[in-house]
RNA sequence: GGAGAGAUGGCCGAGUGGUCGAAGGCGCACCCCUGCUAAGGGUGUAAGGGUCAAAAGCCCUUCGAGGGUUCGAAUCCCUCUCUCUCCGCCA
């Protein structure tokens, strides 16, 4: 959510900043709904200022011993009149929140211009892609005899499914838990277990709804829950509705979670393999920050996700993704893209993102800032580090043999009981 | 799943229809007193929103959430959520 105030008071600012993304902010409209919002509201706060001075009046009269009655009759019509104002107030409320819920955030002044991944600048490199000497398969093939089954998965739950057998849900298990071993022992974070089913009010604070909903797996029943389409959801809320103290900043977070999403928009997009899953894993990064801090902040947390690329020794690359590109709630994004050899090339295994106050107001997480005595939206930031199902899939194709079997990275070694190479089964 | 109790400010806790945003205490901040320590006295101490260029001021909202009764609701009625206790079931 964007700062009301700067809303009205820089609207032709935010418009500029908003067309970046391609978004087209209708200043008319948004000048009339404001012009409409203000008036009702100063009507229904005047009606109700003189409704508790009339009910107070009351209540001295009575006390008094004196006669009340037309101040009675004044009472009875400015209630009727505060009805209908209050009504007509909470439908303009209603309209201004839904427009307001809709717009993306505002963009740093330092993310790429561009209109889609194709501008995405490349910031840095890190390692070489390995030549083979034989023909790289790709992660669906060559997982197919060390455990990968889609047909499996198919009969139980449908297209976009995996079950993973023996080593390679062991290889699996490994990514994970090295991963949170790296980030809590070496890089300072807190690890969280939590909810993998999560409010509609959870998805607002961190803007999937209600924008998004097509996106989301909700469950039937009374209770109006969903299942986590990432981490970031209940980790993030962790801080909703709290007003923090300076010393507790900055909190650093991370978790390891399914993830679910129905991909609504993706059909036909990536049918082959485990690369775009309804259920996938991933181990997420979260950090809480004063907003001084939020830009060094993210590249810290973008260099976390890097970490375990390096220590599996992954050739990836980074991107700025640009203004086009850029997420909804993100004010400026880094993607870390990893090699595939099966594909020949890089594919996104990590976004890590700064949401300054965007999901702060949302979620009225705030921190009492010492300069002014108030308290003030925190910063925001998440990225994955990294997404497990996709890290399997780069090791696999990395690290293949040309008899079909996969050497185990040594980072993962540990995690497998010492194990140096997946062979196919029978 | 059954039975019961509860939800008030940073915390504890009073308040069952009117001048209550809410007594009292604790905590915290500042000041005074006391040559240290201990004790004492005073003042202040919520969040969100509107108006305003901004501040001050003024106004509105908020006593778990939503609805209702009423001129007026923390207080009465209904629904829901959450917490606690006991029983049952259960990983």
């Amino acid at each position: 959510m964007l700062d009301s105030k700067l809303l009205r008071t820089d609207t032709a600012g935010v418009a500029r900043n908003l067309a970046r993304r391609g978004f087209a902010l209708d200043l008319v409209a948004f000048a009339a709904l404001e012009e409409r919002r203000k008036q009702v509201q100063i009507e229904a706060d005047r009606l109700r200022a003189e409704r508790n001075a009339t009910a107070k009046a009351v209540g001295m009269a009575k006390g008094k011993g004196e006669d009340a009655s037309a101040l009675l009759k004044r009472g009875e019509e400015l209630t009727g009149l505060l009805g209908s104002a209050e009504s007509a107030l909470n439908a303009v409320q209603a309209e201004a929140d839904v427009w307001v819920l809709g717009l993306p955030n505002l963009l740093d002044a330092s993310v790429p211009e561009g209109r889609d991944e194709s501008a995405n600048l490349e910031v840095r490199r890190h390692g070489t892609p390995r030549s083979f000497e034989f023909t790289p398969l790709d992660h669906a093939d060559l997982g197919q005899r060390l455990g990968l089954d889609f047909e499996a998965a198919a009969r139980i739950s449908g297209a976009r499914f995996a079950v993973l057998r023996g080593g390679l849900a062991r290889l699996h298990r490994a990514l994970a838990q090295f991963m949170l071993d790296l980030h809590t022992s070496e890089h300072g974070y807190q690890e969280i277990y939590a909810p993998y089913l999560v409010s509609a009010a959870a998805l607002e604070g961190t803007g999937q709804l209600p924008k998004f909903e097509q996106d989301l797996f909700a469950l039937k029943g009374e209770r109006e829950l969903y299942l986590i389409p990432t981490a970031e959801v209940p980790v993030t809320n962790l801080v909703r509705e709290q007003i923090l103290a300076p010393e507790q900043l900055p909190m650093r977070y991370v978790a390891h979670t399914p993830c679910f999403r129905s991909e609504a928009g993706a059909a036909g997009k990536d049918t082959r393999g485990m690369i775009r899953q309804h259920q996938f894993d991933k181990v997420e990064l979260v950090h809480i920050v004063k907003p001084a801090d939020s830009y060094a902040a993210l590249e810290q947390l973008t260099s976390h996700a890097e970490e375990v690329l390096k220590r599996l020794e992954l050739p990836y690359r980074v991107l700025a993704l640009c203004a086009g590109d850029i997420g909804f709630g993100s004010a400026k994004t880094y993607d870390l893209e990893v090699w595939l050899p099966g594909q020949g090339k890089y594919r996104e295994i990590s976004s890590c993102s700064n949401c300054e106050a965007f999901q702060a107001r949302r979620m009225q997480a705030r921190w009492r800032n010492p300069e002014t005595g108030k308290p003030e939206p925190v910063h925001t930031l998440n990225g994955s580090g990294i997404a497990v199902g996709r890290a399997m899939v780069a090791v696999l194709e990395n690290y293949q043999n040309a008899d079909g079997s996969v050497t185990v990275p040594a980072a993962l070694r540990p995690y497998m009981g010492g194990l140096e190479v997946l062979r196919p089964g029978p």
